[in-house]
DNA sequence: TGACATAACAGACAAATGTCTGTTATTCTC
DNA sequence: GAGAATAACAGACATTTGTCTGTTATGTCA
């Protein structure tokens, strides 16, 4: 490759490796040497290697495709979370085993613990800004505080509602005024939280 | 490692490489080996090529980490796009020059067009169930069709709001009684549309 | 002009990584 | 118990890939 201005080569190595991360395949040196024909293999390294000392990849020595990039860190890790779209509650159990759909999330948003995605149903909660259609994430605990918009088994169907306490007692608010509050009955009902609701998405394509 | 019963190894096997390669990076056949203990490389090697067989990975022959989950599945590859925040329309170019943050989506549901993402301010969008703070993902494309939810740049700022047309012109709508519609001036105000909104998330943690 | 910095080249070595051949152990089925 | 199927092991070799040492070319600036 001929000489070019200091700088100019730099620049479009990087774009070129940053482009190749995004996409998921790191390059490797030699990978960068061919892209922009390089007759040797050092040429495409000092451009890394000058790219590194810049601090804009980073890279694992040694390593096979090791470049990164450095704001990525706490970004990139993601986990699949499974799809449970508009099963009925009773069969929620069973619909996690096999899951016919995944979402895919940012896992450091989340500490771990189970995820699952549903899509709502009705509109009961219009007023906070969830529609029917929209998928929301939901985070497993059988508990919840005041205020948090939570997934509950209310008899046979799972519903998405605002957790609410009246002296002592759970109700479940709808953000709708067509809608009546739910007041889980003392006869033995089957009452439970499955969850919180953390975060809430809706495709408009 | 001792004698575990067919399927189980090589689940977990495939469930450590799927995470690696969301993660932005498959591991070496060796990484397999040592993250399970096998005390022979051969053996990390014989799942890794069954599950390719099975068609749940594919991978480039010779190549060093150059395992990939499969395009056909549900389970597909995860794309990077730039998360612009709170960026004033003006520095839009530039911020996409060099983002400071990204957002994880799932990249074949994109036909390849550039995506970016940005917060919404303002509650002009309460109607549409487009909260302050939610976040947008945005295709980026200069013209939009009668009802589509767009971002254009009006003057200095960019805004959100539902596209339509009256009488052969713009307006743009919002969807709050308190707002009312956008007409681009004709005096040359700089109005342009930015792209399409695709997707809507709200993180309520 | 000459010192200096950067770009590109040449050729090699070393480490990491993928691949191969053959063997032993465990489980299941008949 | 014999045979089949799968899991795991052992040890090696080949290729890919990262790294190193030294050289030549191009441009900048005092």
């Amino acid at each position: 490759m001929a000489y070019t201005p200091p700088g100019e080569t730099r620049k479009k190595v990087y774009e070129f490796v940053r482009e190749r991360i995004l996409n998921g395949s790191p390059p490797t040196v030699r990978e960068v040497q061919r892209a922009f024909g390089f007759r040797a293999v050092q040429s495409a390294r000092q451009h890394l290697e000058a790219l590194v000392a810049e601090g804009k990849l980073v890279k694992d020595s040694g390593k096979a495709r090791s470049h990164r990039l450095p704001e990525l860190g706490r970004v990139r890790s993601s986990h699949l979370i499974p799809m449970l779209g508009r099963v009925q509650a009773g069969e929620l159990t069973t619909a996690l085993q096999d899951p016919g759909d995944y979402l895919l999330v940012q896992k450091t948003r989340f500490d771990g613990r189970e995820l699952f995605a549903l899509t709502v149903q009705g509109e009961s909660m219009l007023g906070a800004g969830i529609l029917p259609g929209d998928t929301v994430i939901v985070r497993r605990q059988p508990a919840a505080r005041p205020g948090e918009i939570v997934v509950a088994l209310v008899g046979e169907e799972a519903t998405v509602k605002r957790y609410r306490q009246k002296k002592g007692r759970v109700e479940l608010h709808p953000e709708n005024d067509a809608f009546e509050p739910i007041v889980p009955r003392e006869d033995g009902e089957p009452f439970s939280i499955l969850g919180k609701v953390i975060e809430v998405r809706r495709s408009l394509e």
